[in-house]
DNA sequence: CAAGAATTATGAACCC
DNA sequence: GGGTTCATAATTCTTG
């Protein structure tokens, strides 16, 4: 079951392992792929680092929102009801009115 | 929202909610075995509310750690750790060193 | 509340326990309250375990009305709604409305 | 649910708000600036669309991290620690051990 | 077993 | 600035 090449139990994959390190320009440190490794987490990084900047731009927006005198919250609970009516809209809706009917609510 | 906990237009519905319930115990409405739904509503609210009074006593032994001095974080990390299987632990510690190595961290 | 505040298993600890307790109540071990660390994780582990008892038992319920026709889903989404409509009886619903207003929803 | 945007009651507000409009650019609805409203919330809109769209790659990653056979997990707390301050890191490992010492683990 | 929902934990923000 | 609530991140569980 291990797709796991670096499983550190599977003996097989880490003598192959050894075995390229020294044909392989894949950089193997350990047995990790670790070019590949450090690309995964520098791409993720940077991406979170977007991402931070997006929620720094969001924040900004709702203390501009604050400052205009509008209250935080009930603006939040605006956007997430916009989000969330859309899918309202669904099939288990008369499911739901049923169960509600049921019990009289 | 709805002021009014029966709307107008479900007199089909009740109608026949009336006609089940005479020749059926089980209480149907529109279809939906009501008592047996609302027991099974009412015994999983009373075990969350059985829950969250669980919780808040969690939080009040975390309040305590904490003015007892205590790095709560720690804390939590330690008694993730008792909850683990030391064979994961270990596991788990062992990759993130490979890992570590393989980044030059 | 803890009955075996002592794991007889952990000779070390315990007899440097004592030896520092002969000295201080507190049996600090390198400078931390063991006994009440041993104390707050053990009253936490505790209420844990009867936290997950009674997840166990919230899941067979549902279990239970899976297999008598309901769609858990829409069980979980009264449940959900049963514990905010009474939450919904604010103030702030005068601005939410006030706002929806203003945008026309 | 409700059909009609607007309440017939709200006379006096709307009544208002027209006379404010006469004087003010602003299109106020029951003296709510609608139009900066809806700007606030249009903008906070398209950037958490930008915010998901960025999450939604960061999933893609970690699949590919998964498949390429690293444990995502690790690779998440590799991550968080290059977040950290080493010396932050140091101080909550030091912390760890001396309460695991504490406890005997 | 992969995708998605739901729960839980951590971190940020706001009020006092 | 401390504590409490709110929001996000992460893990776990369920389901197709």
């Amino acid at each position: 079951m291990s797709d796991a090449p670096f499983d550190t139990s599977d003996k097989a994959a880490a003598a192959e392992s050894r075995a390229r390190q020294a044909a392989d320009p894949e950089s193997d440190v350990g047995g990790i792929a670790a070019d590949r490794l450090r690309s995964i987490i520098e791409r993720v990084e940077r991406l979170e680092e977007e991402r931070k900047a997006l929620a720094d731009d969001i924040k900004d927006i709702f203390a501009e929102a604050k400052s205009a005198g509008f209250d935080v919250k009930v603006v939040r609970q605006i956007i997430r009801l916009r989000k969330q009516e859309p899918a309202e809209v669904e099939e288990q809706e008369t499911l739901l009115d049923l169960y509600r009917r049921a019990l009289g609510m």
